[in-house]
DNA sequence: CTAGGTCCTCGAAGCGCTTCGACGCGAAGG
DNA sequence: CCTTCGCGTCGAAGCGCTTCGAGGACCTAG
């Protein structure tokens, strides 16, 4: 069974090969009954355009890559519903996605771009001193990153907004009444990496705390058990009426509420609790958590977007900030 | 800045293109100082090979189909783990990955496949009946299945031995002493969905209970606190004497020990603890779980393997079993 | 009645690569 | 000495598609 060319559905339909050509992509007018002859054709053949052929011909891939960080280091379920709003996006344009890690470094990146296997570049996960970013500027590929590195002229970046998801924890509690606030982050590492989502959340946090005249402290925490407990213990110990904890540390949020419940103090009776994570991890504690949400698939949609709007040549904004949501549940009165 | 091309490198070396083809495939025997030549204007030129026309003339895309679950039902960092050691295996067969998602359905499968996209299939997260096998079986393209269907008949699959590690489980506890034992399974969704791993577990612990003559007891469980909790209970009170549990559900393991301890119930002296899960999870719980471990790495990497020899038209066995792995930590005994 | 459009369709020239058959050359065999 | 045989290299024929320039058919305007 030799697979179906776009010469066989010509010699089906009686036209040239051409004209079947023109009538799959739209670029000439083709009277309606030749298009429609065309179509039948197509469909009851079971033709399928080569992808190589066309890549070759059109020097469009139609498929565009996904580099994902390999360091596992934080927020895998965030990281996978990100990607495939990516592959639902791209495929909503007619694009494919390749999935690539970053271990390939800068080469990986040539690579594929040399090679004409994609049209485009989307990186998850810059830092602010990322040795591809250079590479980005000199590529004739368009790409869009996810994250900000230290100088983001002349790329296209998206990210959330994570002042303002601290900004919103920080006002929301402090709405309630509280004036003795804490933020539970994410392990140290996370924040001497440079990733800047972690310092940029802590700072709207802070900042916001300051300018509503309430009392914020503030703490990186590893993930285990162990560790959450002492630190939950300190920043109670060092804050006599703190009454609301803020958790951005998706790993932690768990074990923040198992070390409250043991150090007696009830939520949100005693202490008011909410986190900056994925809605699931929040509806599944108990109480379920009052928080802001991560808002993956609308980062991994954006970013298809913008990328399709370059590979047009269309004209995108340099940076697109997308707004964190609060949603109020059990944990914070 | 026009591409360069495998013409340019063959004027710039002083060959045919032919020669130079023969010297990147290795094919033909090439004298050893003409291929100098040739490497020597390939590195100079920094010409990469254009990924279209290799395919249209080589009918090989070197690009793999990797089908991930859409419902992002269970155990997203495994997930994750499973399709980094996918994109990196491929490397190193020198193939690219490109990252599907199961909402396309069947159509998605024939789409990339018709069109020559990709030269094989991986489908993770198989199920029972699964719509997407018939299809698999009258495909040109070879494919690697992660999971079971029902008839496996002409179909190449690979999976943990889910049945070994409720065996394992069960042994150990057994080993160790234990006479009552339980098993806090997944959702109950997950066990009526037919992937078949949770049954396949649950059946192992349950034989190997009874062979070794010891009191064994299951339940599925949802993952909210409450329910976890509310599910420990329930076992401790109609189980008197209960002193093993068994936890196969990654979400429920940090709540699982929450409700021993709010019960009053030390872990490992009144009742030892351990989960199906990976390593980081059992890690991070306080005390750290002994845990029998889902080698995602390894099943991607023998998945890649499999499909790839498939590709060279080598025979490959019907199905693969990878051993599940236990690790003894703080909270058994 | 003819010049000039418009609308559709066609043929052919590539896109950059792999692969097949052919060929020149020096070495080995009769 | 001539034939035979590798070995190393070359040229050319596609692979299946897009796209450009051309041109036939038909219509409108002068």
């Amino acid at each position: 069974m030799r697979t179906v060319t776009i010469s066989d559905v010509a010699k089906h339909a009686g036209v040239a090969v051409s004209t079947v050509s023109y009538v799959l992509s739209g670029k000439r007018a083709i009277s309606a009954t030749t298009r429609q002859r065309v179509l039948d054709s197509v469909r009851s053949l079971g033709y399928h355009p080569n992808a190589g052929a066309r890549a070759l011909a059109s020097k469009r891939a139609k498929v565009i890559g996904l580099v994902l960080p390999l360091r596992a280091g934080l927020n895998l379920p965030v990281l996978m519903q990100f990607a495939t709003s990516v592959v639902t996006t791209a495929r909503q344009y007619d694009h494919d996605v390749l999935l690539m890690t970053a271990d390939e470094g800068p080469d990986g990146l040539r690579r594929v771009a040399a090679s004409a296997l994609v049209d485009g570049l989307l990186l998850m996960d810059v830092e602010i001193h990322d040795p591809r970013v250079p590479l980005l500027r000199e590529l004739a590929e368009p790409s869009v990153l996810i994250g900000f590195p230290a100088d983001p002229e002349g790329l296209t970046c998206v990210d959330l907004d994570f002042a303002h998801a601290g900004k919103l924890c920080a006002d929301h509690l402090a709405d309630l009444g509280h004036r003795r606030i804490a933020l539970l982050g994410a392990p140290r590492v996370v924040y001497e990496r440079g990733t800047g989502f972690a310092e940029r959340t802590l700072a709207g946090f802070l900042e916001a705390a300051r300018s509503r005249g309430i009392d914020a402290n503030a703490r990186p925490c590893e993930e285990s058990f162990d560790e959450v407990y002492e630190t939950v213990k300190l920043l109670l110990d060092e804050c006599p009426g703190l009454s609301g904890i803020v958790v951005h540390n998706e790993a932690a949020v768990g074990h923040v509420l198992g070390a409250l419940r043991i150090l007696g103090r009830r939520v949100p009776e005693d202490v008011s609790v909410m986190a900056i994570c994925p809605d699931d991890i929040a509806e599944r504690a108990s109480p379920a958590l009052t928080s802001v949400l991560i808002p993956a698939e609308d980062v991994g949609h954006q970013a298809v977007r913008l990328l399709m709007a370059k590979l047009e040549s269309q004209a995108v904004p340099q940076s697109t900030l997308l707004e964190p949501r609060l949603t109020i549940r059990e944990s914070t009165r």
